[in-house]
DNA sequence: TTCGTATTTTAGTTTCATCTAAATTACCGC
DNA sequence: GCGGTAATTTAGATGAAACTAAAATACGAA
């Protein structure tokens, strides 16, 4: 199973990426990854999903009028550990950002009510 | 060592790959690299050099009015393989390719003259 | 210092990926 | 069939990346 050259290309983009990441574990439609990802449009979504197919790297099962999207984890078996140590490591980094922020606010004031996140 | 982003950024190039595998297993000067790849300016070279240096992927060391270059593969444990095998397996494609184009020609009539390839 | 070579940097151009908005296709239920 | 939802596709706009040509820098040798 060689690696492919469209793969690294692919594995580039960081919407690409968030999108592969949001299929890693468990199916999604088209939608879903949509809903996820309220910044862009539908469309791009589903440029970017074409994209993924074309490299290989995800794989799309209909039902009814859905298509639900699953990562092809297989395709990726030399980059699988590298991207979910990726992913953890930025979980890991905005808790860090998050208990710095907090604490930087002064001696924890109770607790602070948030509004809508923008990210 | 966490995998940094930049990384799949600066490997998404097939130019950069190019100039990596270059400086994979060697250093090479600049200039080494420029007369490997006539078809791009010194001064393309150079930038791609910067990108990949920016990135961690390669190192520098002077000497003289030169500048050598290696792949820093400590940064890319997590491809190396997986590179190495994708440049093998590339190998292997042209090797096949050139075997095939051959025995397409018929049955070794001598050896044929060659006019400029033109790619 | 001046010249020559090696390399980088700058400014401008081109090329390519990505995005949006709108049109289109596909499918389901009535 | 019609209407509605899901998704893709198209055409065009925008921005970033990569290239070129030329200028600038760095260094060694004479």
């Amino acid at each position: 199973m060689p690696l492919q050259t469209p793969t690294l290309a692919a594995l580039a983009s960081p919407r690409r990426r968030e999108i592969l990441r949001l299929v890693w574990d468990e199916e999604c439609s088209a939608g879903d990854i949509h809903a996820a990802m309220p910044d862009v449009t539908f469309g791009a979504i589903s440029l970017q999903l074409k994209s993924l197919a074309t490299a290989g790297l995800v794989e799309c099962r209909r039902d009814k009028q859905f298509r639900y999207y699953r990562a092809r984890r297989d395709a990726l078996t030399h980059f699988a550990g590298a991207l979910e140590r990726m992913w953890n490591d930025a979980l890991w980094n905005l808790k860090l950002a998050a208990e710095l922020e907090e604490s930087r606010r002064g001696p924890r004031p109770q607790r602070r009510r948030r509004g809508k996140r923008k990210d």
